[in-house]
DNA sequence: TCCTCTAACACTTTTGAATCGC
DNA sequence: AGCGATTCAAAAGTGTTAGAGG
């Protein structure tokens, strides 16, 4: 069958936060992400039906913290909590279905509980990770076990989960381009704006210095994201499952720029497991076993044309 | 003391049910 | 009766902050 190939649509927001360090807040109930995962596809069998999901890999073997101007390594990683994969809700879809359109994977949270029982994808705050996006030709996902498929990740996508945001330069471009937090933003505007004239009225009352001498507010439109001329462009990416699942492992205990040099860590010493979570009554993930037990490109069930390599051409 | 996490806040956007017209 | 378009209320989602907890 034809290459199969994968491509991120909103690669320019991604690649502005990549430059900066994306966070992504995780809470309890889970949140979503910003910027959300939005890909296209070509090269499928129109008639056949296909499963996308989508999973997060750890990128490094490392625990973060936020020191004053830049993230440091603190430690090593956490051991992975039991992970989620998100299946695409229009899953199972003929191939004709999915590149139709972009694919939104807006819906898709993230939670910082390992005691999750929604579907949401399971991460540890203060780790790095990458999402992958797996491609299977599939009539259900109760079949997927036995199912060719292919693998991709991005590396503008990578990015460090936090509870609260550390890097301001990141808030700024979260709320220029993420139309619910301008809303908040303007109702917090509001209430500052409520609280001065209080204080104006009341000069005698207990009020933090800050909402008179420094508006916070100030200043976030100075800082509107400008990508003509930075040559950003929307790229087919290819990063072939059997390269996700190759171990790496540092020569020695350092402190590595957390946004350099890490485009091709996606790395574990065990295989990531996912599990799917999200269709209802499924809590194993068919890959999983696999992924234990052998490596992916041994992939018994992945005839040979479709191996690794069919997925790596990029135009 | 420092660091991480949680909940509450006000507003916008999205969703879905109800209604209307053809 | 059935279908699509429109309206509107409810729910979901957002970043910031203080305070709790480890």
């Amino acid at each position: 069958q034809g290459i199969i190939k994968l491509s991120l649509v909103n690669s320019d927001l991604w690649k502005a936060f990549h430059t900066t360090g994306t966070e992504m807040v995780i809470t309890k109930h889970g949140r979503r992400m910003f910027p959300h995962c939005n890909i296209s596809l070509s090269g499928l069998d129109p008639l056949t039906n296909y499963v996308i999901m989508m999973d997060m890999v750890p990128v490094d073997q490392f625990k973060y913290k936020w020191n004053k101007e830049e993230w440091e390594v603190a430690g090593k990683a956490e051991p992975q909590p039991p992970a989620h994969t998100y299946v695409h809700p229009d899953s199972p879809a003929m191939g004709s279905h999915w590149m139709k359109q972009s694919i939104s994977f807006l819906k898709a949270k993230l939670t910082n509980n390992t005691l999750d029982q929604h579907g949401h994808i399971i991460l540890h705050s203060m780790h790095r990770y990458s999402p992958r996006f797996h491609v299977v030709q599939a009539d259900s996902p109760y079949t997927i076990h036995w199912s060719p498929y292919q693998t991709f990740s991005f590396s503008e996508t990578h990015f460090t989960t936090v509870t609260a945001y550390q890097n301001n330069k990141i808030t700024k471009l979260k709320i220029d381009h993420n139309p619910f937090a301008k809303g908040f933003r303007e109702g917090l505007q509001g209430s500052l704006s409520a609280l001065k004239s209080a204080k104006r009225h009341c000069p005698n009352g207990h009020f933090s210095p800050w909402l008179l001498d420094q508006d916070p507010t100030e200043s976030l439109n100075n800082d509107t994201l400008d990508l003509s001329g930075q040559g950003y462009g929307c790229e087919e990416q290819m990063v072939p499952a059997s390269m996700t699942y190759q171990a790496y492992r540092f020569a020695e205990y350092k402190t590595p720029s957390p946004y350099s040099d890490i485009d091709n860590r996606l790395c574990s010493d065990e295989p990531h497991v996912p599990d799917v979570a999200t269709v209802p009554g499924y809590h194993s993930h068919p890959f999983s076993q696999d992924m234990h037990h052998q490596h992916p490109t041994a992939h018994h069930h992945m005839p040979a044309s479709r191996q690794h390599t069919a997925s790596t051409v990029a135009t």
